[in-house]
DNA sequence: AACGTAATATACTACGAAATATGTCATGTC
DNA sequence: GACATGACATATTTCGTAGTATATTACGTT
């Protein structure tokens, strides 16, 4: 076969064309996340080739990564659907979080600098208005790049890697049920006392505040979710 | 489309027939995992479809997985190697290892019954001779089970599923270059020592002695891995 | 209620197109 | 004359499309 020497491609700055497949996947991906293919929602691989105007097998390989991640169900020769929403799940998914971003929060407070630290304080300042949706989504994304900074500052490429995924999936559940509900209060206090833990280089006490926060997060949210009248969980 | 109501079969003893791609995706990891396919090792889809007479497509598909997973890197229109291991990596993966068994066992120590308990220990006293690659093989086998019946203890099918996969992970390293070494008696006593502490339904304590055993998992591998001449290792 | 038949959707094969690497050869430079 | 450089042809490999086979469900008939 070919050599694979490698080139990444990186220093040129050159667009980088994708392929079907990985469109196929980010697509779904944030369809599912975004709430838009809502928990036990039901199709097939053809009408979602059609949709993107693609093959099937592109929409195919895509499908098995997802359901590798548990994001979707398939049921051989019938179909798929988004993986039901269960309370149990979501505390599962929680007690995760909490040990992954908690472990990160601990290996970044040894390991960022001054000059990161004062970035994560800017970021720690983002605000939303609940009523405008697309205020909601630069508010997700600012509070995602808040978590991602500190997990980054673990340097565990790993520990990034399940960071990303599990948060990603806990802002799905805040889509899903607690968009109304107003965070921007408890939001920012963690996240200050997040930043001021981590210029303690204390890595016990960043673990605890990063935990502490976590649970804020799994509160409002089963709440939120139990309150609404949405079918987003299943029991 | 058709009604996707769930018949699992799990009630109908029935033999499961599982698909191309399926078991291309365990060979394949298997292959990986046992070290057969070294990192490093090149390879293309027709190699692979040929070797195990399938067409293309299952193995794409089972290689699109293992690439997700990290085990296998992808080389656009190029072609596949095993992804090389670094010790940055070997650390990364053992801090994971650490966090995830550790709160496995936190959480094992208050689940626990005193019959899960006993059936831990048996398993604790599981030895092999390192000079037979098949008794070395049922030993990995043994420790294997131990440490997912303490994660499954947790009772959090996403954390049962991150133990399962690092710790199959650091199998490989243990396969790679620490298969002439013997490690029983320091297993054994670290085994040993963790039932001890999960009787006492003591959350902390039962972490802080998983941890130290991933410690002493981490430096043998690595110890035995840099000792050894074989190309494993990247620097 | 049991059975047969049609409809539907996946699972897989086969093939073609596009992209990348490699080898050859002509050309130019020292 | 030796060597480097670029153009072009070719081989290799993935990527995606299209079509076939098979499994499963739904439904009508007896």
């Amino acid at each position: 076969m070919q050599s694979l020497t490698i080139d990444t491609g990186a220093s040129t700055g050159r667009q980088k064309k994708v392929s079907l497949t990985e469109t196929a996947y980010l697509a779904l991906r944030n369809r599912v996340l975004s709430g838009e293919l809502r928990p036990g929602a039901e199709f097939s691989e053809l009408e979602l080739a059609d949709q993107m105007s693609m093959s099937k097998t592109p929409v195919r390989e895509a499908l098995g990564r997802l359901v590798a991640e548990g994001l979707i169900e398939a049921f051989p020769r019938r179909g798929y659907r988004v993986t039901p929403v269960t309370v149990k799940d979501i505390n599962d998914l929680f007690a995760i979080r909490a040990m992954t971003e908690g472990t990160a929060a601990a290996m970044a407070a040894i390991n960022l600098s001054a000059g990161d630290l004062d970035r994560l304080e800017a970021m720690a300042e983002a605000r939303y208005d609940p009523q405008q949706g697309e205020s909601v989504q630069s508010f997700v994304k600012a509070n995602r790049d808040f978590h991602l900074a500190i997990a980054e500052g673990a340097n565990n490429q790993r520990l990034l890697a399940l960071v990303t995924s599990h948060l990603d999936e806990c802002t799905r559940l805040f889509y899903l049920g607690a968009v109304s509900r107003d965070v921007n209060p408890e939001t920012s206090a963690d996240h200050r006392r997040i930043v001021d833990v981590l210029r303690l280089r204390d890595p016990d006490l960043a673990r605890a505040a990063m935990v502490e926060h976590s649970e804020h997060t799994q509160q409002g949210i089963l709440k939120a979710l139990i309150a609404s009248d949405t079918t987003a969980l299943t029991l």
